[in-house]
DNA sequence: CATTCCCGCCACCGG
DNA sequence: CCGGTGGCGGGAATG
């Protein structure tokens, strides 16, 4: 009662009479009709501009609010009003559209723009409040920072890629990918019984997320306002922007649910509740980052369709961040106390004043800090001993290779080499470091001085490491990579993948691994919003779904929606393991090609476990790998079949025993941490596809198109398009044994064979097979060497040698509207 | 009905 | 104490 209806009523009144002169056909109702332009505002063409921008929202706009009230008793009369404010045009998104024109995305340096609140509200005609909202986020990415009441300072998008990137280390520090693992996992449990709660809730609890529990990610070169950023309670919008933000650049596919997002930060700050108020109040939360990460242009909205229906989610278009190779570098330089150069702009004092924000009062105020991590532990713990026996699903895209610009290939080569010689390279590029590590995480406030500093990199947060069991000091070395890949057993399998995935790319600098895992990764996306969309995404393509079985009738269905598929996969239908599989641990079994990568000389740079100092990690070798051309081509007798994990392998060495199951999850864990403390370059799939294209093993052209279906492209042709162009690749035969396919193909460089293992009928579930560790060993350089005991595993199968990237296979629909 | 998300109350906070 | 900030959630608009 207390909320006015304010205008609603007029609205209202305003659609009704609308509707019946516009159109009583069935036809959309949305009007499309471009209003007449009136330029009542400066600013007006540049709104005009940029709705030009958003197909959708265009449309007649404003006039109404202000100017009408006086009008309004002649207008109103005759509903020759088109205007209809209509929600869209009050948007936060269009608003954020707007807002962002008056303001140069990569402004000159020299001169800085400043941005006066109430200038704003009052040109753009807005409430403050929704201003604030913008800002707020604009703020977390760092493009733009206050400097007083109403007083903020525009940066444009120049510190974005360093933002980017902090975040996105930020991101593998806490273990999102295995939080949004686990989330769906559990959901996809609960989708068999609703009811039963289980004692899983244990697997609920996320597995800590303790640390950088509300800590606002800050970039050294960011002038901020003394006290107000780290200073209170900070409760969210900067925050949850930033963390949503992590969720994309860590996941690997990117793409992230608004769903799964919600959870998994609620989940971080107390995870106690899980109230559903809480939850609704947090997607409307996110709805308003995206809706301004969507002006911005880095994310978009998709829908993925999983067998349980549409959910809305969103894709991440913005940038791909770079490992920071040069970043390390920088490091090594820099490591000592001194003050980190990063870039000129910056003062020092800044950096310091960011390093070690005052008092730790702040810590009190997060005093769940401390308890979380009691619990992380205790979770572990527990996971230890009763983990699920479905293999975690860890993608470990720490690397990607693709610089900013992605779509032209030709440029990829400039690129490289660029990065390859530049050391120095633009100031913005550079100065990335540090500062991240949040100090008020950390129980105990930090003194002074140097140390948290730079390392964004090196430092691992002691607290996880103090958490996780198993946690190898992982060291680098030559190692043979070997892409693994998931045919899904689906029968929609995705076509395309297979034909370019046998092929060996000569020089990937793949390392990282991926097990998928459960249905999660089943999904169709669908993408809605700008149609203009260029064949850009190398992502796409790479992307594989597996699914679980079950459920073959709607899947069945999509099929024939898209006609592709089927044939392909015949080959590969055949490993589909029975449907009695479905139980989550299954879902994995492991099928796919088994590509042999060769060295991978990239070593991760640094793995600071617990001793090392950012200093001591050896750079060199991403020094001299160009991030494509990481890995060498080893000849095929060299590659030793393997068998699949269920896991992924990082680069750590770990060992598991072979029985204890619930140590995978925990050991994904440490993986995860030390892999995302190391810049170790992990594969990702983009990189990959990329890097086929990039050698010719794929034409852009046939780069997977992102929309199947739209395209309407038989996958038949396609991958025979493939296979041709590629011309060397092709696969062979396949032939079974035991339960392992093998596949072998020719490939550029050799010959490589794949294995896909095949389910037993009679195998039940075996818990532990998946288990099966996996791991790489990369000896240690200098110091002792880890071991690589692949021993692991009892039974041959389990072993796995080497690194494998593992590239679940997912379909993908795009599809706008 | 479900999804999206605008609006603005009102608690805070910093000055 | 004041006005800028910005959590937060109702419920309207839209799908």
């Amino acid at each position: 009662l207390n909320t006015p209806l304010k205008q609603a009523a007029t609205s209202q009144l305003v659609l009704t009479e609308r509707q019946p002169d516009c159109q009583p056909l069935a036809t959309p109702p949305k009007p499309k009709e471009t209003p007449p332009a009136d330029p009542w505002t400066p600013t007006f063409n540049l709104k005009m501009l940029i709705s030009a921008a958003s197909p959708e929202i265009r449309s007649r706009e404003q006039r109404r609010q202000l100017s009408d009230s006086s009008s309004e008793a002649h207008l109103l009369g005759d509903e020759y009003e088109k205007s209809q404010p209509s929600r869209k045009e009050k948007s936060l998104g269009l608003l954020c559209h707007k807002f962002l024109a008056r303001y140069p995305e990569y402004p000159s340096p020299s001169q800085k723009s400043y941005i006066c609140l109430d200038e704003v509200t009052e040109e753009l005609h807005v409430e403050r409040r929704r201003i604030y909202d913008i800002v707020n986020v604009l703020e977390s990415l760092h493009m733009v920072s206050r400097l007083a009441r109403n007083r903020y300072v525009w940066h444009g998008r120049h510190k974005l890629p360093q933002t980017l990137q902090a975040l996105k280390k930020v991101g593998e520090e806490n273990k999102y990918i295995q939080q949004i693992q686990m989330i769906k996992r559990r959901e996809y449990e609960h989708e068999f019984n609703p009811d039963s709660e289980r004692n899983e809730e244990i697997a609920s609890s996320f597995g800590s997320s303790e640390q950088s529990e509300m800590s606002f990610v800050e970039l050294p070169g960011v002038e901020f306002h003394a006290a107000s950023v780290n200073g209170r309670k900070y409760k969210s919008l900067r925050v949850m922007s930033q963390k949503f933000v992590m969720l994309f650049l860590v996941s690997t596919p990117r793409i992230v649910s608004l769903e799964v997002a919600a959870k998994i930060l609620i989940g971080e700050d107390q995870l106690e509740d899980l109230d559903k108020s809480k939850f609704k109040t947090k997607i409307r939360r996110l709805y308003d980052i995206a809706n301004v990460l969507s002006s911005l242009k880095l994310i978009k909205k998709v829908h993925v369709t999983e067998e349980r229906g549409r959910k809305p989610a969103f894709k991440w278009t913005g940038p791909e961040v770079l490992p920071n190779t040069q970043d390390a570098k920088l490091e090594a330089t820099s490591t000592t106390s001194s003050p980190p150069i990063s870039e000129s702009i910056l003062s020092k004092e800044q950096c310091s004043k960011a390093l070690f924000p005052s008092k730790g009062k702040q810590n009190f105020t997060r005093h769940s800090s401390l308890i979380k991590l009691v619990k992380s532990i205790e979770n572990d713990r527990r996971k230890i001993q009763s983990a699920p026996t479905s293999p975690v699903k860890i993608s470990a895209s720490t690397y990607q290779s693709l610089p900013v610009f992605p779509n032209t290939i030709a440029q990829f080569p400039a690129i490289t080499k660029h990065q390859l010689e530049g050391q120095s390279k633009t100031a913005e590029e550079v100065q990335m470091k540090g500062a991240l590590s949040s100090p008020e995480t950390v129980p105990k406030p930090e003194p002074s001085q140097q140390p948290a500093l730079s390392q964004s990199l090196g430092v691992c947060p002691a607290s996880h490491s103090s958490v996780s069991p198993v946690i190898l000091p992982h060291p680098q070395s030559g190692v043979s990579y070997a892409i693994y890949l998931h045919p899904s057993q689906a029968p929609t399998v995705t076509t395309y993948s297979p034909g370019f995935m046998l092929q060996p790319p000569p020089c990937a600098n793949v390392t990282g691994i991926k097990s998928n895992n459960s249905k999660v990764l089943n999904k169709i996306i669908t993408e809605e919003g700008d149609t203009q969309r260029t064949m850009d995404e190398p992502t796409k393509s790479l992307a594989a779904e597996e699914r679980p079985d079950m459920k073959s009738e709607t899947s069945s269905q999509q099929c024939l929606k898209r006609s592709l598929a089927l044939q392909e996969n015949n080959l590969i239908k055949r490993c589909k393991y029975d449907e009695e599989s479905l139980d989550t641990s299954l879902t994995f079994f492991p099928s796919g090609y088994l590509i042999p990568l060769t060295h991978c000389t990239h070593g991760n740079k640094e793995e600071c476990s617990n001793k090392e100092k950012a200093g001591v990690c050896s750079l060199q070798h991403t020094a001299y790998s160009s991030p494509i051309t990481g890995i060498i081509p080893m000849p095929a007798s060299e590659v030793k079949t393997v068998n699949i994990p269920a896991f992924h392998i990082t680069p750590l060495n770990i060992m598991l025993s072979p029985n204890s199951i619930a140590a995978a999850p925990v050991l994904s864990n440490s993986c995860l941490n030390s892999s995302s403390t190391s810049s170790a370059p992990n594969p990702s799939s983009s990189a990959l596809n990329f890097m086929l294209q990039h050698i010719g093993l794929i034409s852009a052209g046939v780069q997977v198109p992102a929309n199947p279906v739209l395209q309407h492209v038989p996958v038949s042709s396609q991958s025979e398009y493939i296979s041709h162009s590629s011309g060397s690749t092709n696969v062979q035969e396949g032939k079974v044994s035991k339960n392992i396919l093998q596949l072998n193909c020719g490939g550029l460089s050799g010959n490589y064979s794949a294995v896909i293992p095949l389910q037993q009928p009679s195998a039940p579930k075996e818990p532990q097979e998946p288990q099966a560790v996996t791991e790489n060993f990369f000896r240690t350089p200098g110091g002792p060497n880890m071991e690589p005991s692949l021993s692991a595993n009892s039974d041959g199968t389990q072993k796995i040698s080497q690194g494998t990237l593992y590239i679940p296979q997912r379909k993908l629909e795009v599809s706008e509207d």
